[in-house]
RNA sequence: GCGACUGUAGCUCAGUUGGCAGAGCACCUGGUUGUGGUCCAGGAAGUCGGGGGUUCGAGUCCCCUCAGUCGCCCCA
């Protein structure tokens, strides 16, 4: 009895068009990160239980996959994010690193939520984090960073805003404001709930704990657009000018009403928002800078940023910055047509081209009509077609150049390394 | 955990008050000798998500179930 398996809800296949498009955004982050000076790095898939519950409280469990060996009683989870591990990799490790460490990962991540829309329960996640500096110029490698990626991806100024925060300052905004300290963490998860809630619902909570409308003014995107430098924050002050003096500034906006649920975040903190406003956070991070003290190492500063592939796919293809997923798929150079009747001669010639380092590929259907062939070494948008026929006897072959339409008879002992020049001349052409 | 909506060909979908399952694209073959995005002709292709019920008869109506999508909760 055969039984029809699906993939678990939330998850995805990567047939070949998809597994292109990640390996596209994949190979953004790594070359970027990699050109601003940061070393890749991954941990375990899985880890203790303790390290998500230590620094998130017990409610965590039920956002996670969690398991234990057969017979065993440790228990572990599926990765849910990356900066527990990362921050018990520093942890253990900090008296061999010279900080500033800098560090990327490309982790894939599990969640146990109901899936929606930019939400699954396995996604890929780029992590980027700058340890052991406790100054602006982290968040500024950070930003920098990350600017730098969504420019690589065709994304402007005009598409996506980052919205920047400091905890310190929403916090001192709020008790100027007159709020009673003990409710601070209200004031901090309804500002979170903002854009969530309808706006008299909003005024009507905010007033409830003691907060009127003209005060929340300051919350609002571009609100209070600096801070006195002597005043709240020095930090975030320094933080704006280094922005603005890195030629940054069309790239952020403050935005008081952002403060991250995660509570390990210490100061700065941002999100990555489409101007659309139709998608979740492209990305989000800021400075946590108890973390890896708290899983055992000494008080060390930090500064990261998260971005996961599911919502940044689907702002790329909103903007129009990704091409259909075929187009992703890798490019044969070279496609071997072969008219004899034999196959001797074309694995041979295949053979040697691969050896060459080629991407040689021939046809695997029985049909000699050369049209046909030709469609398909179109279809799969090689640079040249070779062509093996009554030439052949003379020891030559036909190289067509499929885009300019042109060919010519080449010898065949001089066939590989003459399409391998030609080739290796030619620019990436990958969109 | 809760709610709404949607499941028909590989893809996007149509299918009237229940009456023989369709279109476009894609695919395959041909339009006689070795030249690729066009054109013409033909062809293949579906347990109508699954199960049960009502009916002479169900893609269509009813119940259950599975899956997907979008929200709520939560959010790293």
């Amino acid at each position: 009895m055969t039984h029809a398996f699906q993939a678990p809800k939330g998850t995805r296949d990567f047939y070949p068009p998809d597994m292109a498009v990640r390996r596209h955004l994949e190979s953004v982050w790594r070359s970027v990160s990699i050109n601003h000076g940061f070393e890749e790095v991954d941990g375990p898939t899985f880890e203790h239980l303790e390290l998500y519950t230590v620094k998130s409280g017990p409610g965590i469990v039920s956002e996670l996959f969690s398991f234990r060996r057969a017979g065993g009683k440790t228990e572990y989870a599926l990765r849910p994010e990356f900066t527990p591990t990362l921050g018990r990799m520093v942890a253990s490790a900090i008296k061999r690193l010279s900080p500033p460490v800098k560090w990327f990962s490309i982790p894939t991540m599990f969640r146990a939520e109901r899936p929606q829309r930019g939400r699954l329960r396995e996604h890929v996640q780029w992590n980027v984090d700058v340890v052991g500096d406790a100054s602006p110029a982290a968040e500024l490698e950070v930003l920098a960073v990350l600017i730098g990626v969504l420019r690589r991806f065709g994304l402007t100024d005009r598409d996506v805003t980052i919205k920047l925060s400091h905890r310190q300052v929403v916090t001192e905004l709020l008790l100027g404001a007159g709020l009673d300290e003990a409710r601070l963490p209200a004031a901090f998860d309804l500002l979170d709930r903002r854009d969530k809630l309808p706006a008299a619902e909003f005024d009507e909570r905010a007033a409830t704990l003691g907060l009127d409308a003209g005060t929340l003014e300051v919350f609002r995107p571009g609100g209070q657009s600096r801070i006195d430098p002597a005043g709240v924050s020095e930090h975030f002050g320094q933080l704006l000018s280094a922005l603005d003096d890195a030629g940054l500034a069309s790239w952020y906006t403050t935005d008081f009403g952002i403060v991250r649920g995660l509570a390990y975040y210490t100061g700065t903190v941002f999100e990555v928002h489409a101007t659309s406003g139709r998608e979740r956070a492209i990305a989000g991070g800021g400075r946590y800078d108890g973390l890896v003290e708290l899983f055992g190492g000494p008080p060390t500063p930090a500064v990261g940023v998260a971005m996961g592939d599911v919502v940044l796919r689907l702002v790329l293809e909103e903007t129009g910055r990704l091409s259909t997923p075929e187009t992703y798929l890798p490019r044969p150079d070279v496609f071997v047509i072969n008219l004899l009747e034999t196959t001797g001669l074309r694995d041979r010639t295949v053979a040697e081209l691969r050896d060459a380092g080629l991407h040689a590929r021939h046809s695997h259907r029985a049909t000699k009509k050369l049209g046909k062939l030709l469609s398909e070494a179109d279809q799969l948008r090689a640079r040249f077609a070779v062509i093996l026929g009554r030439e052949a006897e003379e020891g030559r072959a036909v190289v067509k150049d499929l885009a300019a339409a042109k060919e010519e008879e080449i010898t065949l002992d001089t066939l590989a390394t003459t399409l391998r020049d030609r080739c290796h001349a030619k620019p990436e052409d990958q969109p």
